[in-house]
DNA sequence: TGCTAACCGGGGCCACCGTTCCGTATCGTC
DNA sequence: GACGATACGGAACGGTGGCCCCGGTTAGCA
């Protein structure tokens, strides 16, 4: 939208990129709720030069997951024209499964209000009428029915050390996802 | 317990009732999270009669959520000696769903560490193991999972005012729980 | 009715965290 | 090499929430 930016004195740069990368980690481990000094601390600034970058911690938060979430939409889309609507349906969840037991953040990100959660929200509509359509999944879900499942899954996968647990819950909440035998 | 306590004067009697009610109220309402300054202003008292009485907001929790949780081990121990374990297993889901969507502190009351939770646990674990052993439920499920699942959907599940939500989701789980066919 | 002890209210302290300000250091250029 | 603009860092601010203490009041008993 803007690429013709000012240029941004070399050491700005550098500062900018440490403090997206420290974000990136420190939100994955800790969610959103880490306190903007350890980011701060993890990337060797203080925490002034952080918002000399970004205005407020949730624009650093969004700078972060905004990459994450538009890759989520792209495969969402992809999935979107597969030929077997449940297999694919089922096939994007386990990759938004494995996203959310490997980033402590995806919960967080999965919560933010914005155009970018709503693409997530409308590719994920197209996938699950499909499949419910195709008789592969309950009727009577709904979109945000799925987010909140999954946001819980996500809650419950990282309160634990057990490794296994996020897949086992998955596969509960997958199976539980179609229709009554 | 304790039930030679010695007597209070009335009006701390009548206090100690109302901070009671208040945090039941409160609690439910909101959680744990609840500023105590509300507890205290929703009884019509100050921030330092309720600390006279209660000496943390975790202790005022306690108070408050002893009676529900033994009532659930109650309900779990009577489930226990059903004739169908699949069936006793699925009606106490049910009811711990119905509490959880009604009380927003049943999340956080589950949390709490101390023998109240571990009898709980340990009442759950019979229901979930006589229900696996009839192969009613998926056998690799454990009871922290239960917990863990649980604590988490009624944390997300409050985040919508959906009064059929917290239903539709409660039905998913629980059919995920069942074997695969 | 008057005394004593318990109790009440709320103002205040402390810790945490997001945010801002300002003196100083660094960069880029002439 | 020096100067102006820019960026840096960390100390300070404001708000929030748990927790405690002081001064006044009230209940209980003789």
């Amino acid at each position: 939208m803007a690429p013709a930016e000012q240029p941004l004195r070399a050491d700005a740069r550098r500062n900018r990129d440490r403090i997206l990368a420290a974000a990136r980690d420190a939100f994955a481990e800790s969610g959103f709720a880490v306190p903007l000094d350890d980011i701060a601390a993890r990337a060797g600034v203080g925490p002034g030069t952080v918002y000399r970058h970004f205005p407020t911690k949730e624009a650093l938060f969004q700078a972060v997951i905004t990459a994450r979430v538009t890759d989520l939409v792209t495969t969402a889309r992809q999935h979107a024209d597969a030929p077997d609507p449940g297999a694919a349906f089922f096939a994007f969840l386990a990759h938004l499964g494995a996203e959310g037991a490997a980033k402590r953040d995806t919960s967080d990100a999965m919560s933010v209000p914005g155009p970018l959660i709503a693409d997530l929200h409308a590719a994920v509509a197209v996938l699950l009428a499909r499949a419910q359509a195709a008789g592969a999944v309950r009727a009577e879900i709904t979109v945000d029915d799925l987010f909140t499942l999954f946001k819980s899954l996500f809650l419950a996968a990282h309160e634990s050390t057990d490794p296994g647990r996020a897949a086992r819950l998955l596969t509960v909440l997958s199976d539980g996802l179609r229709p009554p035998r």
